[in-house]
DNA sequence: GTCTATAGCGCGATAGAC
DNA sequence: GTCTATCGCGCTATAGAC
């Protein structure tokens, strides 16, 4: 029984071109990286990534699918608590740590619009985890108000993470910024009139 | 001295195929607008929009010219304000208002990495634009907090202006609400520790 | 089961006819 | 000022070697 798992020995080639895809991804963003980039920092030929992968928006899916999964399970954490306010500072704490854990990627994957169309029509919650998020963080039946401001705040963080301004502020100080920065947006909704 | 002006009678067509790339590049964004798009929905051949641009970038830049103009004025004037309340307050309604006049092509032209480029590579002033912008958000010589700040506040705004699930919101109060989430942001810099 | 070779098609871009 | 023709490259697809 050494090797009559369910999962193939492809697994290791399958995830040397997920870190290949991840690491060039986050270089030239999603658009700007070709199959033959791939193809050509592993040593092979695109046919090769072809035959692990059939379209380059299974390769961007797979990519984002960690990240996804994990704020998808922040988001469902977080709407687990019971009071409003350890809801909200759950779902900050969460998704801040998310963003500088991928800074760049997680700026690419929020704005190319190629990433934005692979991921919403494959993850087959339909693309809905970004509605779920902004619902936790906004409550139940927002108002105008209260959506303007979640959606500048979860944007907003999501893209200053990559920004290469900040590149030379390393993690923690990031972390701690960003998170401040959240809390006075979002951390006590009821001193709104 | 009808038909002897400097000026070319080219303009129209010209002028034309600007107005079509706009509307085709908020509808699907740059990279997924294709030079043979622009071409049919005009009702000519690629080669002829060659003859106006040279490249597709050479579009996206005129494109964008307006509003990267545009900016560069609201920087300058805000700079140009005496009291620090009062750039801050000058920048963020112009801002604003750039961002709500122009919704969905402020968020592609804030996230859509192939438009960066074409930007920042070509409208002459080398891309420098944005840190101006940010300059005078957070002022002369900006601690991380208040770089951090100013970062999310207008990637936020620039990102929110164009959301599908903001698309219902009129135009007057989406500009209330992203300047009173933009000034709860930055109006008081001086209550921080 | 893993890869190479090769081909089709669309896109950005160029050269040159009208 | 607009067109046809053509090129190189990127994504996709298939046939077949090992």
């Amino acid at each position: 029984m050494t090797a009559r798992t369910d999962a193939p020995a492809t697994e290791d080639t399958r995830t040397r071109l997920l870190a290949t895809a991840l690491r060039l991804f986050s270089v030239h963003g999603v658009e700007g990286t070709s199959l033959q980039m791939i193809a050509d920092a592993l040593g092979v030929t695109k046919a090769a990534v072809y035959y692990h992968f059939r379209t380059k928006d299974e390769i961007t899916e797979a990519v984002a699918e960690p990240l996804v999964r994990r704020l998808v399970a922040i988001t469902e954490e977080a709407a687990a608590q019971r009071r409003r306010g350890a809801q909200i500072e759950y779902l900050l704490t969460g998704f801040v740590d998310l963003v500088v854990d991928n800074r760049v990627l997680a700026a690419v994957f929020s704005s190319d619009p190629g990433v934005a169309r692979a991921i919403e029509k494959s993850l087959n919650h339909a693309g809905d985890f970004k509605k779920d998020l902004i619902r936790v963080i906004a409550g139940p039946e927002p108002d105008t108000a209260t959506l303007v401001t979640a959606n500048v705040t979860l944007a907003g963080i999501a893209l200053t993470g990559g920004s290469p301004e900040l590149a030379s502020v390393d993690d923690d100080t990031l972390r701690e910024h960003l998170l401040a920065t959240a809390r006075r947006m979002l951390g006590r909704p009821r001193s709104r009139p």
